[in-house]
RNA sequence: GCCGGGAUGGCGGAAUUGGUAGACGCACGGGACUCAAAAUCCCGCGUUGGCAACAACGUGGGGGUUCGAUUCCCCCUCCCGGCACCA
């Protein structure tokens, strides 16, 4: 029997289900009850991503603590997961604030920091000066603290990394393996890797010793360099700085504001010159330096080279501060531009008629615009450059290396965008980190027979500050490897760290003396992974980096995690996520208690395809409601005339099937084979439920009692139970026993779709005229291209567009499906 | 700002590989049943013109490729998600 993994990203225990979570669940469900019926041995967990702000925040407002503000949430939502008969195997439950699910991720931690995966360096944070505290970016808001309202500032404090960047290049090679993902999850993960082939480029610091670096993707246009822009908090800003009081105010205006990306490459460019100056390596003319807050510190050097004519951001600072600009690109647009319009101005036609024509007007129209652009990043050929002119990308670039390579002033370089992983958090309720600081030895890692660092969960929030960080009884202890007077770490893990391995913990989820164990290795990869589309990037890019560390410490053998993802939309209210936040959500639970938890099913897989967002809107639950009351109906009046066996062309004293209880038949196994395809392949369950409600539709048009209509009605009846059992389990199971009493649809298999009743005679083609519907025709299923064309030809509704002065200039016959006559 | 995605009737959506645009459902209108209402059942339902047959237009906007474009290409607008400390 092979394996089936189905896995739902785990919930954080924020106190009720939310519409994501009913969405999210029931298609793991759905996909999990259908691999069950196709065969599969089916594994379907349950978890909770326990540690997190939200309990903190809670705690602070309920005055109570975050421990047992989550427990409490994660009873309730059990409850409500299991109204929704979701064939979860509880057993296997996790918390990830459990000291038995954290011990392992402290272990794995320790291991990491002795082989050098985990080390330590001074990040920057959020820094609220009123409350201080360290600030998530969620909690900044316009600049100020939430709470405090207090002008947020920027801080260095030192924190742990993981060393994300050295298996940058496996997880980028990796995910062309990946056959099972969607692209875009792909596109975006390789966009946020960012390998990018480039170039350092040093500038020698005019009348000091060293020089500046940079980065550049963009060596070809640096004869085009006008000036050099550093971070603020890059070295030479700090230097120029101490003697210069103007720029310190300046780089301590840098300073204030959020962290997050978003906020400062949306920042208004703002920048000072340092009054320093640099050569430039190949042209040795002065360039000065700039301070620019547009320069991002955490990418490449903290430090470009800026060329006004071919890169935007360097455009708009120079334009703003009167810069100098020199063109050093002719794109390639241009060229062809200016070779088309020679081609034509060179042509051996009448030069006047020439002038005339539109097509020369357009091409000057063209050229003038693509000139007069004041920058440009497409690439082409150099000008202005000396002697790299007329040098195309790839010369200018290897040319330039080499030179600068030469001079000792840079060299070729392949950088990635993808920064270590930041897992130090200032905040109580999350994992411990298990080093302990002696003065003695350094950073000691916690020796496994002294894990798991037990979190106290029994304390009381102030609202400032994590309690483990004021309580001598957690972080007083001794040194582990001399003994002597020594403190914990206080700072908690990211909880990133939690969701990034449990993927392979429920494998073995009762396992006492490893991380993961050998039951491991049979379950994994996940072979469906089912969660939102915001988790794109960031916990799944960790869980992939998770899994391959977890790999080379040999506790698991598979490269990649997850074989398939499905990436669910977002459940939209009022045009945007549904959020605790925001207000704006909807609760399920009024929707299961009025219409119980198929109805909410349904209605759930109905309303969109699984990877678009779902507007939600109250209307159309009613239409699920009704749907099933008539399937409902439909079977127990059927029923209620007494058992039949379903319809099978063997079965001795049947009549011949009319041809609309062939039709019938025929539907019904046209709907078997899609369905089944929706579920499996394509995991389109709203067209799904859409064509067996258009099977019960056809169904109810047909009113004899027969014992051959009946029969066939049975058929239908039977395996719409089994179609639907998937989204809608428990009325299918009630039906399945009313229709089948011997029988259990807990042990039915996916029914097959009958071949013979499959069988077409004829065609429903469709005839178009100049690539317009004039009308259809049935033909025979072996008619030949040359007998379908005659036909064609002799419509009333073809033989009328046939006016004087016109012909049939051709006729398409597409196989099976249309004919489209071109007259001219 | 950068990366990814989306836009189709009054609404949610369908059209699977370039081949009938609007399946299925909601809402709405009309009718049947009923003392009445609810429920249920039947009919209609993109826009414009027309009694109708039918015709023209129509998939965010503008261009292009093609016998044929919701689908492919180029440009633009708006909306959504992510941007490394929300999870």
């Amino acid at each position: 029997k092979p394996k089936y993994y189905c896995l739902s990203m785990f919930p954080y225990p924020s106190g009720r289900l939310h519409m994501g979570h009913v969405r999210n669940y029931t298609i793991g469900d759905v996909l999990s009850r259908f691999h069950k019926m196709k065969g599969y041995n089916v594994m379907q967990p349950m978890g909770w991503d326990a540690f997190g702000l939200p309990a903190e925040n809670a705690a602070i407002k309920n005055n109570t603590a975050p421990a047992k503000w989550t427990y409490e949430n994660i009873e309730h939502m059990k409850t409500q997961l299991k109204q929704l008969g979701l064939g979860v195997d509880w057993a296997r439950e996790i918390a990830t604030c459990t000291p038995e699910y954290y011990k392992w991720e402290q272990w794995l931690f320790t291991e990491l920091f002795k082989k050098g995966l985990i080390y330590k360096k001074t990040a920057t944070v959020n820094w609220d000066p009123v409350d201080g505290t360290v600030l998530a970016n969620e909690q900044v808001i316009d600049g100020r603290g939430w709470r405090s309202g207090a002008l947020v500032e920027k801080r260095d404090i030192p924190q742990y990394f993981m060393k994300i960047t050295a298996y940058a290049e496996e997880l980028l090679n990796d995910l062309d393996k990946l056959d099972g993902w969607p692209e875009q999850v792909k596109t975006m993960q390789r966009n946020w890797i960012g390998k990018s082939y480039g170039c350092e480029v040093e500038f020698p610091i005019v009348g000091q010793n060293g020089n500046l670096k940079v980065y550049t993707t963009r060596p070809d246009t640096l004869m085009g360099a006008t000036y050099v822009a550093v971070a603020a908090e890059h070295a030479l800003a700090t230097l120029a700085a101490q003697s210069n009081p103007e720029l310190a105010d300046f780089i301590a205006e840098c300073k204030r504001g959020s962290v997050a990306e978003a906020d400062v490459a949306t920042a208004e460019k703002k920048g000072m010159a340092t009054g320093l100056f640099v050569t430039h390596p190949l042209s040795g003319e002065q360039l000065p330096v700039w301070v620019a807050n547009y320069v991002l510190m955490a990418y490449g050097e903290g430090a470009v080279m800026a060329v006004p004519a071919h890169d935007e951001r360097d455009s708009e600072f120079a334009f703003q501060k009167s810069l100098r600009s020199i063109k050093v690109i002719k794109p390639a647009t241009e060229t062809n531009l200016e070779e088309q319009l020679a081609d034509l101005e060179n042509s051996p036609q009448d030069p006047e008629l020439i002038e005339k024509s539109p097509l020369i007007d357009s091409l000057r129209r063209d050229l003038d615009a693509t000139r007069a652009q004041h920058c440009t990043t497409e690439k082409g050929t150099l000008i202005n450059s000396g002697k790299y002119d007329g040098f195309n990308f790839q010369e200018a670039f290897d040319v330039i290396a080499a030179d600068l390579e030469a001079k000792g002033l840079g060299q070729k370089r392949t950088q990635y965008r993808l920064r270590d992983w930041g897992i130090s958090r200032q905040r109580y309720w999350g994992c411990p980190i298990p080093i302990i600081h002696c003065a003695k030895c350094g950073e000691v890692p916690v020796p496994a027979n002294q894990l798991p660092v037990v979190l106290p969960e029994d304390v009381v929030m102030d609202g400032v500050g994590s309690p483990i960080k004021k309580d001598p009884s957690f972080y007083e202890t001794t040194c582990p490897s001399c003994g002597g007077k020594a403190t914990r770490e206080t700072d908690t893990l990211d909880t990133f760290f939690e969701s990034s391995w449990y993927f392979a913990r429920y494998a073995s989820f009762d396992s006492n003396n490893a991380m993961v164990d050998k039951r491991a290795n049979y379950w994994l990869p996940v072979d469906q992974y089912v969660g939102g589309i915001e988790h794109a990037i960031l916990h799944l890019l960790y869980a992939r980096f998770f899994n391959k560390l977890m790999r080379d410490v040999g506790l698991i053998k598979n490269d990649e995690p997850f074989t398939n993802l499905l990436t669910q939309g977002m459940v939209l209210k009022d045009g945007s996520k549904m959020s605790k936040s925001k207000g704006n959500t909807v609760d399920p639970q009024a929707l299961i208690d009025q219409y119980g938890a198929d109805t909410a099913r349904l209605f759930m897989m109905f309303a969109a395809p699984p990877d678009q967002s779902l507007e939600w809107a109250d209307s159309g639950v009613e239409g699920a409601s009704r749907f099933l009351k008539r399937l409902w109906k439909a079977a127990y009046e059927h029923v209620s005339l007494g058992e039949i066996k379903a319809y099978a062309s063997s079965n001795p004293g049947r009549g011949e099937l009319t041809s609309e209880l062939k039709n019938l038949r025929l539907q019904l196994h046209q709907t078997i084979e899609k369905v089944g395809d929706d579920y499996g392949r394509r995991h389109s369950f709203n067209t799904a439920i859409s064509s067996v409600m258009e099977l019960m539709n056809a169904l109810a048009k047909i009113e004899a009692t027969d014992v051959t209509t009946r029969s066939v009605r049975q058929e239908v009846l039977q395996n719409v139970a089994l179609l639907l059992s998937p989204i809608v389990p428990h009325i299918c199971q009630a039906l399945y026993m009313e229709l089948c009493p011997a029988s259990h649809i807990l042990h039915a298999s996916w029914p097959e779709a009958n071949k013979d009743a499959m069988v077409q005679d004829t065609i429903e083609y469709v005839i178009q005229v100049n690539g317009k519907l004039r009308g259809n025709l049935t033909i025979s299923r072996e008619a030949s291209k040359e007998a379908i064309e005659k036909m064609t030809l002799e419509q009333v509704y073809v033989t009328k567009f046939l006016l004087e002065g016109t012909s049939v200039r051709k006729i398409i016959v597409v196989p099976n499906k249309l004919v489209n006559v071109v007259i001219a």
